[in-house]
DNA sequence: AGAAATCCTGCATTAACCTGCAGAACCGCA
DNA sequence: TGCGGTTCTGCAGGTTAATGCAGGATTTCT
């Protein structure tokens, strides 16, 4: 068996499975285990794969739970700031739940005069310590993973809501996919956040870009801000330049 | 199974649930209690989760209620123990906000099966951490007095409702005055609540006892149960004994 | 206060890992 | 065909990581 088919191998597995034993594949390939293990450290160089301690995990599979808090708070900080320009006092907002939004919402100046509507609690309690802010908490059935509203419910009240901005943490966004999801009913949510509002702003750590997920929410053209942590003219974000977004 | 796998499943428990049970984890993945602390220890030094005696929660969580402060806990916990019981699996409850309401929400059973309406973005929160009661948060404008929903919005969706039972925290009781408010609008959103439920209970603290303020929410004869950390039979609660009311 | 659950420490066992080496297979080239 | 050079593979050995278990300490519940 040449080398080439067996890495072939490995990744079917690993795409199949999203994980791979060091011991498995040594009885389904018969060969050594050193050479498996050549093999893994070979992919997980070419960044194909992540090598664990007894054998490797996808790549994306990791990157499944978001190990937020401390790690990306810097980030999360730099794209509050960008995005508080876009605020304008007596604007009606929309957000949605997600650390992004709620860094932000920890972050907007003292007297900015504005009605926010949400569906997170988290950041409608945030938004709770400004005195000028009027805050409007949307109810509805309450996501047990997502800790926000969801449901029939919120669509209805979401469709007569007119709002001037949306604002959106990001799952995943990708130059052809556009912005993708997981969950139906987030994705439902998604959807109706975009049609109640005039326009719509994606924060978004670098890390989420160039991902994808298995359900899309809206194309590249719905969307009117990119505001991720990089510098707007940096590389990585070529693909994302469409003449309707503006990248900050 | 790898140590990642276990690991990314801790994590995803947690930000699912915002805690979990040392025992359970030694259920579902199947592997000794020792591997399971051992794990836990990892992940906390990495920052991901805090430990705690018998199980580990949720960072992001943690900061979000900093519980230590909560003034006359410990009459608290006691008034959530003789509360559950009301609850029986099935039911609708509907709750308010206020500190002995989130306590109580702390402690439900693991097993209760039912269904919780909430003007409480804390309550709901906490409610979210039990898999099989269903939450729905009530919203509308947001209090930042209370922070809870109130407004014209909230009563008309609690005229919608039909409870079994309500739940409320005192801001004053007194055995001729009976409950009383100092606010407006939560007065009404009260007022709201007791109409929308068969039986309400109120969850009140020793010294609320005997206290009045401006405003009236209902006479005592409209409460169907008082719930104080005080022996059942104490004598500061005898000017409260009236025929329809339960005093436990 | 006593029972039960949970935690910690050290130890032994097993599984997985790494390094270096040597033979086999393959390559290009005369 | 023969010959250096390269790559691939398996093996030996010594090292590290992971796990479970025993015991005793600590915490929690009642």
């Amino acid at each position: 068996m040449l080398k080439k088919e067996r890495h072939d191998f490995v990744m079917r597995q690993i795409n199949l499975h999203n994980r791979v034993l060091t011991s498995d594949l040594v009885q389904l390939l018969n060969v050594s285990e050193d050479t498996i293990r050549r093999d893994l450290q070979e992919l997980a160089e070419k960044g194909q794969l992540s090598k664990v301690h007894g054998g490797a995990l996808s790549k994306s599979y990791q990157s499944f739970f978001d190990d937020s808090e401390v790690y990306a708070k810097d980030a999360k900080i730099a794209i509050a700031k960008k995005t508080i320009p876009l605020i304008k006092d007596g604007m009606v907002v929309l957000t949605g739940g997600g650390t992004s939004i709620i860094e932000l919402a920890k972050r907007l100046p003292e007297n900015l005069h504005a009605t926010f509507f949400t569906i997170s609690p988290f950041v409608a309690i945030e938004l709770a310590k400004y005195q000028r802010i009027e805050v409007i908490l949307i109810g509805g059935l309450f996501s047990k993973n997502s800790q926000v509203s969801y449901g029939g419910h919120v669509i209805n009240q979401l469709s007569e809501i007119n709002a001037d901005l949306c604002l959106l943490g990001t799952s995943a966004i990708h130059p052809q996919d556009g912005l993708t999801d997981t969950d139906w009913e987030i994705n439902q949510l998604k959807k109706a956040m975009f049609n109640s509002s005039k326009k719509a702003a994606i924060l978004c750590i670098s890390e989420k870009l160039d991902t994808s997920l298995r359900l899309k929410v809206v194309s590249l053209d719905n969307i009117d801000y990119l505001i991720t942590e990089l510098d707007p003219e940096a590389a990585e974000l070529d693909p994302y330049r469409v003449k309707t977004l503006q990248i900050r």
